[in-house]
DNA sequence: GCCAACGTTGGC
DNA sequence: GCCAACGTTGGC
């Protein structure tokens, strides 16, 4: 089991529209180490769900349902999608600002690289957050 | 809306 | 293959 964090614009594609659709291709990657990450996943693994731009707080987790595959919206290039479906939403959001001010959480990418879209998470770290989300699995 | 950080592109 | 210029992302 792996863990990460990916990264979405609310307005564009938000937690709830996941929760809404039931599962979502997660298209448009268009980052190597992104994409790197995204081939790295494993059906079953829990992705943490964060809010760019707007919320800026991570709000639920996701699963991984279908391993990646070629990005069909691709018109040129080596790019790969995954599934994810809803998993569980958080009973509390956790804002970036609580992440920055967490020691245990200094390592991951949102605070070393912002601007990485997704990224790993170590299984203390996914822990740690969800203990701030007072959220059990 | 601004700007810093980073990734990508393209000329040499 | 280097590096400057440019575009994009995302926090503030």
């Amino acid at each position: 089991m792996n863990y990460w964090l990916v990264k979405s614009e609310p307005f564009v594609f938000s937690y709830d529209t996941l929760v809404a659709e039931g599962k979502s291709m997660w298209e448009g990657v268009r980052n190597y180490q992104a994409r790197n990450n995204l081939r790295a996943m494993k059906e079953g693994d829990l992705v943490l769900f964060y809010h760019s731009n707007e919320g800026l707080e991570v709000v639920g987790i996701a699963q991984v349902i279908t391993e990646h595959y070629p990005d069909p919206t691709a018109e040129k290039g080596d790019w790969s999608v995954v599934d994810l479906a809803p998993f569980r939403k958080l009973n509390k959001t956790v804002t970036l600002k609580a992440v920055k001010a967490t020691p245990e959480l200094q390592n991951i990418g949102l605070v070393r690289n912002p601007r990485l879209s997704v990224m790993p998470l170590e299984e203390a770290e996914f822990q740690k957050i969800l203990e701030m989300g007072e959220t059990d699995i």
